[in-house]
DNA sequence: GCATAATGCTTGATCTATCAAGCAATTTGG
DNA sequence: CCAAATTGCTTGATAGATCAAGCATTATGC
């Protein structure tokens, strides 16, 4: 031991993550239901650990496991095979004959009234800055 | 899902061959099309192994990843989403469409990629604001 | 201000999927 | 009959998925 001061050194890892499509739509989904992280583990049934999710986030996961999605897919409402769709486990829906929602369109079935209307006034203003 | 940590100390399971459906499908399979397992894993473009066909079609696997499938509903001929669904990763009778949609959702189905993202960023906004 | 909780994140550890190599039986062909 | 090929199978090694703990930073309560 020796030294005196320091103690044992934490090395900076340099990340290299790789955000895919199923990472961000991850991290979107949690963060427009307004959950954290553990919030999500906990929604799970302690399915998923928050440490994981945050790998997955952050595109350090390559292939979650189906199993993974689908509880994934509970906690955020949307479908299972949409999220396997965007890990690449099966072809876009488009070419499988299916009829698909934004998945926005699921994040927001649970707002109040008041909000909804909010929401409506900031989409016209989307339109508003793209044409038609 | 996973399994580390250090928690109650796990034994090392016994090798119990459970033959599940899966296993007897694509050992059927293999079989009515007169196949070696070696003649198989060619056939896969060397994707599977024989060593891991004969694991597989023996129970010795309890979870094939879903790209194993793939190749092999490839090489028999059968639908992918088949295999899935006998390895227990959907559901056999799949209904969608069943929930009640917001009126807003109506709204967003023709948002682009980027507005799409834009709108969830202000849905975290929105919660962010008021309790859940 | 300070203790405490909450948040996102990193890391060490463990299990599983999967393959390369090899093995004992069986088949084939000369 | 025997060597070579074929077949199904087992096992050691490796990589990747996943979690329990713990850390740094920020938010919250008193």
């Amino acid at each position: 031991m020796g030294h005196g001061g320091k103690r044992p050194r934490r090395k900076r890892s340099e990340f290299v993550s790789q955000p895919n499509e199923l990472s961000a739509v991850l991290a979107d989904l949690r963060t427009a239901k307004g959950l954290s992280l553990r919030e999500v583990e906990e929604a799970t049934g302690k399915a998923v650990s928050n440490a994981y999710l945050s790998q997955l986030e952050n595109g350090r996961i390559q292939k979650p496991s189906p199993n993974v999605l689908h509880s994934l897919a509970g906690v955020y409402a949307v479908p299972y095979e949409t999220l396997m769709e965007k890990a690449g486990y099966l072809l876009p829906s488009e070419e499988r004959g299916g009829r698909r929602r934004r998945l926005a369109a699921f994040a927001i079935d649970d707002l109040s009234a008041e909000e909804e209307e909010e929401l409506l006034k900031y989409l016209a203003f989307l339109r508003s800055r793209s044409p038609s």
